[in-house]
DNA sequence: GCCAAAACCGACCCGCGGGTCGGTTTTCAG
DNA sequence: CTGAAAACCGACCCGCGGGTCGGTTTTGGC
């Protein structure tokens, strides 16, 4: 039932600019302060808006939680795992995954992007309703296994360090995400420094050589 | 102005045994749902109280996560720490801080102590007035600058693997936290394999042979 | 058993924040 | 220029939750 198109024209689903700006401000509040501590009003305030003008452009409170989560999640997906899937080589795209995702969480250098936000933001799924936490929940699973399938992938050729796959897909997550916390721009570390650190650290300590260097495809002696 | 004696007879401060069950009772609701959003009338009724019978036993609030952080850092000072700090070699140092803390915040076996919810708890500083604050903070900090100084003692030995100190030790930290995040008694790994795997990921990945396995403390020759 | 202190409760106060509404300003296609 | 939709605002509603208060029950030392 939509209305007449000569009544109708164009109609943008409410500028998607401010949209944005509210995206972001509010990513940034909630992460600071917590969902529920943190006000609509301050939202608005934060992008030059009343109250009732962030209203204008979101739903509810809840939706906008859930619309931030959706497209860090959305950007994850299309930033980290998508090109990390086009890697047929195991230990490449651990490194790639790592890389990726560490560049992720810190956020271009422009401090464009929702990164580091929305990295924190992801474990706040609580304050969202069961389904959508569900939801939510359902896709950092996939990516968890995404990561510790290429992991058992190593270990299967014999090419992974001594440690429980699972035990090091999920120490991988931790300090990925702990890399929000404590990273600070300006600091003795540069981004760039932190992000080969960690890539180092992920290949380095947890792949090994291949047990056969055999350079091309035949395997027959 | 403290009272005439005879007035006030060995005024205890509020049963201990209550307040212990309010501190575990508001810690697991605080884990659960955020701080913002826990309710002392739930926190009452998770211990069969009123609202205004919790308040008989705290002062406010704030003083309610104030006092639980303070004595989760206790604890992790007094059961992690302090039983490190008594470790001269740094390898040796480092394993024990591993199985300790992993201990520590999977909790015990028989599920008392507020392990797991603390651990999460700690990065809930949020919600405290600036000044206290800042003291879990400065903790917090003390706590990684003892980590990561085993772990620089023992690259000045050259003992450690080629990765940043700094970096090394935050992600130890992240994947630590981590742990209360993930793990699930019950799963397919009990308690005591992961803390194992977590002991020989931190050992075996990072601490390397010593250069020079001579035995005595004699240097030169 | 007495009595004071401790433990606890129901009712209440009040400010804050999510959400709504009626109206005003801004924007822009024709 | 015009008119209609979009963008925005101030004022308001209302439920919820932190905190208080006066009073009742429970506890434990003597």
């Amino acid at each position: 039932m939509p209305e007449n198109a000569s009544t109708m024209p164009a109609r943008r689903p409410a500028s998607r600019r401010m949209l944005d700006s509210i995206y972001r401000a509010a990513a940034d509040l909630i992460v600071e302060k917590g969902f529920e501590a943190t006000t609509l009003a301050e939202v608005g305030s934060a992008v030059g808006l009343a109250k009732s003008g962030v209203y204008h452009h979101i739903k509810s409170k809840q939706d906008l939680l859930y619309d931030i989560m959706r497209h860090g999640m959305a950007r994850l997906e299309q930033d980290v795992i998508e090109p990390a899937r086009a890697v047929a080589d195991p230990a490449d795209r651990l490194r790639l995954l790592a890389e990726r995702y560490a560049e992720f969480i810190l956020g271009a250098e422009d401090g464009s992007g929702l990164g580091p936000r929305v990295t924190t933001l992801v474990h706040e799924s609580r304050g969202l309703s069961p389904a959508r936490k569900r939801e939510i929940e359902r896709a950092r699973w996939r990516y968890y296994r995404f990561v510790r399938g290429a992991m058992q992938e190593l270990a299967d050729q014999g090419r992974f360090a001594e440690v429980n796959p699972t035990v090091a897909a999920m120490s991988f997550f931790g300090a990925m995400v702990w890399l929000a916390q404590w990273y600070r721009p300006g600091g003795e570390l540069s981004r760039r420094q932190v992000i080969d650190s960690m890539v180092e650290m992920t290949a380095g300590l947890l792949i090994r050589r291949k047990p056969r260097p055999a350079k091309g495809k035949s395997r027959n002696g």
